[in-house]
DNA sequence: ATGTAAGCGAGACGGTACGTCTGGTCTTATA
DNA sequence: TATAAGACCAGACGTACCGTCTCGCTTACAT
C-alpha cells in the first residue's frame, strides 16, 4: 500500500493505522496450492461457502465475491473451475441431490408419484438445493447458457425418475406409453411451479390431488 | 428466446402519442413537470422505454439506468411510481396483456384449453410479455416482495380464465368440480414451465396432448 | 395519484394505504396566498427554517429541499424571492447581523479592535450567522454570482466598522491613514480564517495580541 | 477564479507518461490490475484527471464521476485509495506544490514575505493548485473531516515557510520572538482571504504594503 | 536435481447498476 | 398574481458485484 507514493499525504480517514498492526498473526490458514493440479479442499471450501451461503441468505445475497470470501478464496480460482455463477450453483444442487431419495416401488403409479414429491419437496426444504435450483431457473431468465444448461441438463435430469415410474406404469398398462412424456411434463411444471412459487411446504392433499388426476385419470364427474 | 420477431409496435391508442409527437421538432423536449401531479407523458414513455428494452434485449439488460436514459427520464421519476425493478415489469405485463385474447368458447373443455394455451404463447411470443414475466419470476427467486405479488396477485391472474373454462365445463358434467383447482394448477404450471425455458413456439401436438390428458381424462392403456 | 392509469396494478409496496387515509385532517394550517403580492408570512417561515437548520445541522445538510419542507413551503416559493441558495443564507447572516453590537467607542484603537474581535466571535458562536457566512464562503468556491457577492458585498460589510475605527484612529494621529485600508484587510483576513477554521473561541490572548500588532505597531524586539 | 491560462501542463517527470505510451495505439487501453497492489498508472491517470479538470472548470464540475469519466477508472477505484473528494482534492494540492518555491533569502523579513507572497499567488494562479485549495476550504464549511484536515494539516504546512522566515528574522532582532506566531497567522490570514475572493493577481501594491506593515511595525503617523 | 508449469490466495482494475439526494424549473389549483 | 404542492430532468453520491488481470507463492512433474 505505501509504494511509489511520494506525494500521498495524511488521509481523512486515517486512523485505523493503530489497529491493523494488532492484525500481527494470521488466523486463517492460507491454503497454498499443492502443484499443478486441482486442490480438492480448496474446490469442498468453495462448494460448502456456496452451499452455506444460499441455506443462509438464499438466492439474493449469493454472489461470487461473497462465496470467496466466505472460502478464503480468490476469485479466479472460483472462475477457474465454474465458470459462471450458475455452474456453482449446479455443483451445489448436484452434490445437495446425492443424498438421494430411495425409488419408492409402492407398485401403484399414484402412490410413486405422491411419494416422489412429497420426499422432494422435503429435499428442497431441508437443504439448500431449493435455493439452488430457484437461482439456476432465475438466471436462466437472462443468460443464455443458463437456460440451455437448465433445459437440457436439469429438467431432465429431474424428470428422469418421473418417468422411470411412467414407464414402469406403462409396463404395468396403468398408463398409455403414448402420454408418458406429457405426464412427465406436468408433474415437473407442477413441482417447478411449486418451487418458484415458495409453495414447498409438505401439503398432503394437494400432492395426493395431483397423483390421482395424472395416474388413474379423473373420469368425468359423476 | 429464440423469436427474433420484434413484437407488435406501438398501438394506435397508445397514449406514448403525446410524447413522439413533441419529439417531432426538438430531439430532446425535457419533458417537463405539469404540475402538482403525474405527467402521463412521462409515464407512458417509461413503460414505453422498458417494454422496448425488454423487447429487445431480454431481461438481461434491463436495467432501471437503462430504461431512464432510453425513456429521457430521471431515475427518481421511476423509482417514484415503481419502487423496484419489479413494479415495472409488472406495469409492462399488465399493459401488454391488456390486448387479451378473446375468450374461445368452443364449447369443450380440451379445446377451450387448446386455444387458450396456443394464444398465450403466441402472446408471450410476439410482444414484451412472456420477458417480462420471466423477469418478475426471476426477481422473486431472490427477493420476497416479488414472491408475493407473483403467487399473490400474477399467478391467480394467469389461472384466472383457465380456472372459468374449468368451471364451465364442471357445469356442463364435464369435470369434477373437486378436480378444477388442481386441474388450473397442473395448466399454469405446464404454461409456466414452458416460458421459463423458452419452449413457447406453436407446439401443436403437445398443447393438444396437455389439453387431451387434463380435460377428458386418460383412461388406462388399451 | 390515481388518474389515467387503467393498467396500475398492485404495487409490490402497496401496503401502505391504510395508513396513509388516517391522514384526513391536515395537520399544517397551509399558508395561502394573499393576493397578489408578498406574503410577510411566507417569508419569515422561509428564512426562520433557513435559520433554525443552519443552527442544527450547520451548512451541511443545509439545502433548499429541507428548508421548503421545514417550512412548509414550495420551493419555487424560495426560488422567486431568493434566486439560489447563497441567497438564502445571505438573508439569514444579514437577519442575524441584525442584533448589532453597540459600537465600542473606548478612545484607543487597540481596545476598539480587541472589542470588535471578540463580539464578533461571539455572535458567530451563538447564532447561526457563523454557520450562513461559512456556507456563503464555501459556495462562492465554486459560483461565480456568490463569489461577487461574497467581496462585492459582504466582506466590505464585514470591513466596515474595523475601516471606521481606523478612520478615527487616523484622525487621531495613531495610524498612517495610507495604511488604514490595508490594516482592515489584514483584521478580517484575521477574523475569517478563524471563522473557516472553526476557532472562533474566546481566545482573549489570541485577539489582544492580534490588535496590539496592528493598532500599535510592532516595534523591533528588545 | 479568473486566470484563464490554463496552468502549466503535464511535467516532463510525471508518471503518467507510461499510460500515455499506451495510448498511442489503443484509443482506451483498458488499464488492467497488475495484481493485487495499487497501479501506479492508475493513481497517476486519477490525479492528473483532477487535476485537468480543476484547471479547466474549477471547483465547480469537479466530481468523482466527472474524474473517474476523464481518467477512464472506475469509481470504486478512487474511493478505494481516496475516500472522500476531499482527498482527492489534498493529492491534487500537494502534488503541484511539489514544484516549490526557492526559499528567498533577501536577508530582510519584509523582502522574503513579499517574495514568498508573490510567489505562492503566481503558483495559485498558473496551476490547479489553487483551485484544489480553494475547494478544500468550500468542503471544510460543512464536513467535520476536511475541517480537521485543513487546520492540522495543510494550513500549518501554507504557514510552515513563513514561520521559517519569521524565526529568521527573530534571530536576526528584527521582530519579537513571542510575535511570530500571531504574525505568521496574519500573514497567512492575508494569503488565505485573497485566495478564496479569487484576488490573487499580481497586486505589488498590496503586497508590498502588507509585508511592510508586518514585517517593519507601521510606526505612528507622522 | 532442477526447471517449468499450473494451481493458489489476494486484491486491484474498469465497468455497470443500484437506490437516494439535491438542484433548479415547471405547472396546476387555490386564494 | 402569489402561494403550497409536488412532479419533472439531470446528474452526483457512495456501494456492491461483475469478470479479468497480475502478482508472489507453493508444489508436482518432466526433464
Amino acid at each position: 500500500m505505501e509504494q511509489n507514493e511520494p506525494f500521498r499525504s495524511a488521509n481523512v480517514s486515517d486512523t485505523v493505522q493503530i489497529e491493523e498492526m494488532t492484525l500481527s498473526e494470521d488466523p486463517r490458514p492460507r491454503r497454498a496450492s499443492i502443484g499443478a493440479r486441482r486442490n480438492p479442499a480448496a474446490e469442498a471450501a468453495i462448494v460448502a461457502a456456496a452451499r452455506d451461503l444460499l441455506g443462509e441468505v438464499g438466492f439474493a445475497g449469493f454472489s461470487i465475491d461473497a462465496v470467496a470470501r466466505r472460502a478464503g478464496a480468490g476469485k479466479p480460482t472460483i472462475y477457474r473451475w465454474w465458470p459462471s455463477r450458475t455452474d456453482l450453483l449446479v455443483a451445489v444442487y448436484e452434490r445437495e441431490r446425492a443424498a438421494r431419495l430411495a425409488e419408492p416401488e409402492t407398485g401403484a403409479l399414484k402412490g410413486d408419484l405422491a411419494a416422489h414429491a412429497r420426499a422432494l419437496f422435503s429435499a428442497w426444504r431441508e437443504t439448500p438445493a431449493g435455493h439452488a435450483l430457484r437461482g439456476i431457473v432465475a438466471e436462466a431468465q437472462g443468460a443464455e447458457p443458463a437456460l440451455v444448461l437448465l433445459w437440457g441438463h436439469l429438467l431432465p435430469a429431474l424428470a428422469r425418475p418421473i418417468r422411470a415410474m411412467l414407464g414402469d406404469a406403462a409396463r404395468r398398462g396403468e398408463v398409455d406409453p403414448a402420454d408418458t412424456e406429457m405426464l412427465a411434463e406436468l408433474v415437473s411444471g407442477f413441482l417447478l411451479r411449486r418451487l418458484l412459487t415458495g409453495q414447498i411446504d409438505d401439503d398432503r392433499a394437494a400432492i395426493e390431488r395431483m397423483s390421482r388426476i395424472l395416474a388413474t385419470g379423473r373420469g368425468r364427474a359423476k
